[in-house]
DNA sequence: TAGATTGTTAATCGATTAACAATC
DNA sequence: TAGATTGTTAATCGATTAACAATC
């Protein structure tokens, strides 16, 4: 007996536009809008209508034609839909400076996420507390997950430890990871894992701002030979 | 005159995977060896070998035909292409917690990216300094700018700060932008964006979390009443 | 009613993957 | 030489976008 075995799953794209709607939405809901139409948020966030409407029929709304939808039943859609309706309690492993950032960071609030504690493996940090969170010892993950029914991880530990940490969050019954580390995990099937990988973000950066900069250059060069095309 | 108008632009997809063959291959050096071929890449990532080709190929390598690629050579022409074999001075504007955590993140020597300089507006924050990095008025950050030759700015302001603040950096004469604030920035053409959105990450995990979590349920409940299938 | 907007089906587009000749 | 691997062209796949009927 399989785990529903026809739910095809929502293509990452439009799971990853969902927070920008979201947000748009609460904006407008906060300036007293009711209605809202695909055309109108599709040109405030630069996008297609349709997909749009696509997106926002994944979570299961329906809207009125020549109406649109009403604002506040459409983010009770979206956040349920993204699990972001009840708080969601997690762990965090590696309390080094990007840990710690994360540890701070208030933000996460808005998807409803909560950071309950650190671990780490460094005796200078374990009982400590950053920003009201304890650090604690990796050893007592364990059983603190399965005490607390904690299935989420987020994996900020040094590249070289990552598997290991991967590893020892399977072991402990964590079902997702939420993976700073740039390092491809090996996991068993039944976990997931999100990378934010600040490398691959910054490849795309790097590599236009390189080939503009070069042919800025070249351009430069062809105005004093007197160009001819590239 | 148009800046290189037959350059087609690599796949954002492509770039996106670089830094994680960098690592590979950073690490298959540090081992000693010296040669390597697409499908030992490919295995290692759990990629599919022809893809991992054509990616290489955008950087402007040539393989041997029954030998591979000096790896050597493969990382400096990565590297190259990425805009990695040079320092990259940056910008960091918004110390709060998010912009303090990747003012002191180690990792991203990595990238040869080096953040000079923090911004803010808030005076508490202006004059100090986080791991060796001062925090300055932004309103310095023009002129500071055209004399520093800098290009890149990191993007770390609260959201609602996140348009005025690009603004700020366009007429600074930024031409990337690295914006952590997940907020859909409006800038002139010449001016780079790359977005990391944590929103859009998290959003992936959550909603594949809630799936399981949810059709476990379901899986539960089904065997009490004797389920008839999907 | 007229027409704006939804929901859905079809066409397009681009990225991934497979096939295969060239080559060391 | 034989055959593993490269580089490239063709087929596949999935996501985006266009077209359009249904409907309020």
């Amino acid at each position: 007996m399989m785990a529903s075995p026809k739910v095809k799953p929502v293509p990452e794209a439009s799971l990853r536009r969902l927070p920008s709607y979201l947000h748009l939405l609460r904006r407008l809901h906060a300036g007293g809008r009711e209605l809202v139409s695909c055309t109108h948020i599709a040109e405030s966030l630069d996008l297609n209508p349709t997909q749009v409407r696509k997106d926002l029929a994944y979570t299961g709304i329906v809207g009125r034609p020549r109406i649109g939808y009403p604002i506040r039943a459409l983010i009770a859609s979206v956040e349920h839909f993204l699990g972001w309706d009840n708080t969601t309690d997690a762990f965090l492993v590696g309390a080094g400076s990007l840990g710690r950032a994360l540890l701070g960071y208030a933000g996460f609030q808005r998807y409803n996420l909560n950071i309950v504690a650190a671990f780490d493996v460094d005796p200078e940090r374990i009982g400590t507390h950053w920003r009201g969170k304890p650090i604690l010892d990796v050893d007592e993950l364990p059983d603190l997950a399965g005490r607390m029914h904690v299935h989420l991880g987020v994996l900020t530990v040094p590249a070289d430890a990552a598997q290991d940490a991967a590893h020892l969050l399977v072991l402990s019954g964590l079902k997702a990871i939420w993976n700073f580390t740039g390092v491809a995990l090996e996991v068993p099937r039944e976990v997931l894992v999100e990378d934010v990988d600040l490398g691959a973000s910054l490849a795309v950066l790097s590599n236009r701002l390189a080939q503009r900069l070069r042919s800025a250059e070249e351009e430069e060069s062809e105005r004093h030979v007197g160009g001819h095309g590239a």
